[in-house]
DNA sequence: TTTGTTTATCGCAAATATACGATGAATATA
DNA sequence: TATATTCATCGTATATTTGCGATAAACAAA
């Protein structure tokens, strides 16, 4: 992909708020995150037993979730147990609700 | 891509909020809405002006805002004036709310 | 030490996204 | 009719995403 001027002509919270959106950009990334907020957290084996997806795929969905800072995981040998990135959930909510003046 | 069950596993709402996040998922398309959000309408070739792109680029940009549900263009020969999609806007809004528990 | 459990990562294939320049379509104006 | 303007679409190249199975890593328990 060719970026030029355009890589720093987004703010930070412009590009925050598109790498939000991106990983909230597919439906069992929309599921997977519906559960840690409505029932707190979950182990990726949870997942695996009602996604009709292969594990590896559950996790990469999760890689993506954690990387863009929504979800986090807590090693729990030897399970991981993921919640809710309780650091940046706010400011997810904030960009969301001042983007769309809710 | 390989899609099964899945297809059919997620809600009509979890589909939409999906396509939704999904098209705001590039800082292009963010600023674009926010312009259309805060100062009304605007022709594609304001947004040429604007941004380090080419014109081909912004147009498609649009293409996916516009299929998304999020904009819709009225064409106004030979321009074309994008503006929110004021039938869908509400939907947007609230699915997000609900997600994020706004 | 060996085995079982759980999860992440690798390697691959197919689909989608992103960017560009070139071209086409639609329309107003000369 | 011919020209200029505006925008969409096509064709192409490259990057990213999404899915899978296979394998590796980390650790508890036997």
């Amino acid at each position: 992909m060719i970026r030029t001027l355009a890589d720093t002509a987004y703010s930070l919270e412009e590009r925050q708020l598109a790498d939000f959106a991106k990983a909230l950009g597919h439906p069992v990334r929309i599921q997977i995150l519906k559960i840690l907020i409505n029932q707190s957290c979950c182990f990726t084996g949870n997942l695996t037993e009602i996604f009709p997806l292969a594990q590896s795929t559950i996790s990469q969905h999760l890689k993506a979730l954690k990387e863009a800072g929504l979800i986090q995981g807590e090693i729990m040998p030897p399970k991981v147990r993921y919640c809710l990135n309780k650091e940046k959930w706010p400011l997810v909510q904030t960009l969301f609700k001042e983007l769309l003046k809710l």
